[in-house]
RNA sequence: GCCGAUGUAGCUCAGCUGGCUAGAGCAGCUGAUUUGUAAUCAGCAGGUCGUGGGUUCGAGUCCCUCCAUCGGCUCCA
């Protein structure tokens, strides 16, 4: 017999070799049922693994992140049979589960898969589920593992295993199908009902450009169709708030071949809003002692050879602009640094000087692959709202907390709750990649992750994220579909300092080497628009609104009581349009609604004749009638109310 | 940059296996109507079917090139 021990404390003895099925069976019919996977010892082990030994066990069903998980990797398993089922040829790499749902990744050889090859893939997996296969696992020594792929001739799987430790390799078979697998499967296929693969795609081998490109094939499974129903719901949902969808709807910005691919255009409204968000951050980086500068779109090319840019990005730029003057080149501005670094340099300065803060909506250029771009989140030429503080080594700490305080301060005003803090940190194993001595990275990325952890911030840490120059502390936020962006962005820096042989008299009268901080809070004015359009669905807090009120007359009638409501509205500074045009209210209303215009003041016989205004919200309806004084006041507080002020 | 898909009026879309002057709704313009909380009616106008080439008696439709967009991969100072 053995103890085991449950998440609520209480144990049970049991005999030796129950397995976590029989487990899930003696406490009720219906979590045997739901059970998909378990872990005993904190290992993950299979719903059929024997447990010889007392311990502790967990139980995970389809509402368990684990559960989940233990689903989608097995049906990642179904995928790769059908594969093979349907494609003899194919040679099967690897095939994980992710966050919503599992892909597998294989060659096809000269075949190219294409989407509509999916609808026999999935028939056929479901096929397979329905027979209910077992996940068994099975032990086996590195020679057979390696000899039972030099049969099927897949260099991937061997590659695979030549990485693993002999006595470590296990596969796991479900019906004739066998795959090289660590473990973490369901009890057997067949509580999977519902399997949509969404899309196929090209992906490199290891994730390494360098390596040949496979077919992956996302999918996504549940245990009842419902659930897939709903999940293509939401999707579909999301795609409603897709930034590029909700921009020109909302008419804040476009594209066009002829100015270039990855070149927003922003159209009048959306500059307005663009133009609101600056003065935000404005208003409070003067608090928080910032200045602004000015540095011009292009640099000679000397700038950026001094900074480093130029060896590590020139290639692969936008190509130098040539002078009549002989060998003079100069370059489109990639990012603002090294501009701030020669304003530093202007003149000396003292120690009492500092810390110096330059700040800059600073336009930039970066020559993006082109399959990289995507609307407003990744552009050719964007506007960061950079700065760079220039501080004594003892102020380091000191000046990276205030900034995570603007962070959030941005990030909480505008309603991102949802954020992930990833401190990025430079790869040991290539050093190649990064400029600077390895005591002063070290120093910078102590500095990130101290002031991270005394601001209590939840962070993830990321191996090799780093820039070339620094370590940084990057905010990311998801879009609509889940899709990772980094937003607000701090870096500190002791190479540019070094480069550009920056300085401060000390109080002992010596030069000294100041440290720099690059930080952006909203990262750029683009992206940080778009996760915003996405956000909100386009209805931004009223601050923000291009246009806060529309109003509506019911007839041409009672344009001069309208014409003096707008004019009150305007000298209260709320921003309003007159809609006076010869159509129906519902139609008025209708195309109010559409455009999002957060309020709309009716006005008719009724209200000319009581001098009042009727009220109606967008998304909400009719609120009833009210004073025009009434109504600024109400709108002014929600105005006040939604824009906390920057406390320094 | 790589893999796959898509590209018809300002917008959303129809156009079957190649066959008469390429269609619709919304938006626009003109006129009628003067309206009470999500679409008033009528008329008009609008397209070198992404670009360039090819196959064909004939191409929006088939093939190739390029461009752009979408989903991934890689990259992201």
């Amino acid at each position: 017999m053995i103890e085991i021990r449950f998440p609520d404390q209480s144990v049970r003895s049991y005999p030796k070799g129950i397995t976590p099925f029989e487990v899930a069976q003696s406490i009720s019919e219906g979590l045997a049922r739901n059970v998909l996977s378990a872990k005993f010892n904190k290992q993950t082990v299979e719903a059929a693994t024997p447990l010889d030994e007392n311990g502790e066990i967990q139980l995970f069903t389809w509402n368990d992140k684990e559960g989940k998980t233990a689903f989608w990797h097995s049906s990642a398993h179904v995928l790769a049979q059908a594969l093979l089922a349907l494609y003899p040829q194919c040679k099967l790499t690897i095939g994980p589960a992710i966050e919503n749902g599992f892909y597998y990744d294989a060659d096809f050889g000269d075949h190219s898969l294409t989407e509509k090859d999916l609808i026999g893939i999935e028939k056929k997996m479901l096929e397979f589920a329905r027979q209910k296969f077992e996940f068994k696992m099975r032990s086996s020594s590195k020679k057979e593992a390696l000899e039972h792929y030099k049969n099927e001739n897949n260099p991937f799987k061997i590659e695979l295993i030549e990485n693993l430790e002999d006595g470590t390799i296990t596969f796991c078979d479900h019906a004739d199908f066998t795959d090289l697998c660590r473990g973490g499967h369901i009890p057997h296929t067949g509580v999977i009902k519902a399997i949509k693969l969404t899309n196929v795609a090209g992906a490199y081998w290891r994730g390494d450009e360098t390596k040949p490109q496979l077919t992956r094939i996302y999918g996504i499974s549940f245990p009842k169709q419902k659930e897939l129903t709903e999940y293509l719901e939401r999707v579909e949902e999301a795609k409603k708030r897709d930034h590029r969808k909700l921009g020109k709807e909302l008419e804040l910005f476009t594209f066009s071949q002829k100015v270039g691919q990855g070149l927003p255009l922003w159209l009048p409204k959306g500059a307005a809003l663009r133009e609101r968000l600056e003065n935000f951050l404005k208003k409070a980086q003067a608090k928080a002692g910032y200045e602004q500068v000015i540095s011009p779109h292009i640099g000679n090319k000397e700038l950026y050879m001094t900074s480093g840019h130029y060896e590590k990005y020139g290639a692969d730029s936008f190509q130098p602009i040539h002078t009549p003057a002989e060998g003079e080149e100069f370059l489109l501005k990639p990012m603002n640094c090294p501009h701030h670094c020669e304003i530093y340099k202007a003149k000396p300065w003292s120690y009492r000087d500092l810390p110096k803060r330059y700040a800059e909506f600073g336009t930039v250029y970066r020559y993006e692959q082109s399959g990289e771009l995507h609307g407003l989140t990744r552009v050719r030429g964007f506007t960061q709202d950079d700065a760079h503080i220039f501080c004594m080594p003892n102020q380091l700490d000191e000046e990276f907390k205030k900034v995570i305080d603007l962070v959030l301060y941005v990030f909480s005003s505008l309603g991102f709750e949802d954020f992930t803090a990833q401190v990025s940190l430079r790869d040991p194993e290539k050093p190649e990649k990064y400029i600077g001595s390895t005591e002063n990275w070290e120093l910078a990325e102590q500095a990130i992750l101290n002031a991270t952890k005394e601001k209590n911030l939840d962070f993830v840490v990321e191996t090799g994220e780093a820039a070339f120059y620094g370590p940084k502390l990057d905010f990311m936020v998801k879009d609509a579909l889940g899709r990772q962006w980094q937003l607000g962005t701090i870096q500190v820096d002791y190479n540019l300092p070094e480069r550009f042989d920056l300085n401060y008299k000390g109080s002992d009268n010596e030069l000294h080497r100041p440290v720099m901080i690059h930080r952006a809070p909203f990262g750029s004015m683009e992206r940080f628009v778009a996760i915003l359009l996405e956000h909100t669905g386009g209805n931004f807090p009223l601050w923000l609104m291009p246009n806060q009120v529309n109003i509506l007359c019911v007839s041409e009638k009672y344009k001069n009581y309208a014409l003096k409501v707008l004019s009150f509205l305007e000298n209260h500074e709320i921003r309003a349009l007159l809609d006076d045009r010869n159509e129906t209210i519902g139609k008025k209303i209708r195309e109010s609604e559409i455009t999002k215009v957060p309020y709309m003041i009716i006005l008719g016989e009724k209200e000319a004749t009581e001098n009042n205004v009727s009220l109606r919200k967008h998304h909400q309806g009719d609120l009833g009638s009210f004073t025009l004084e009434t109504v600024v006041e109400k709108l002014t507080s929600e105005i006040k109310s939604s824009q906390a002020t920057f406390k320094v």
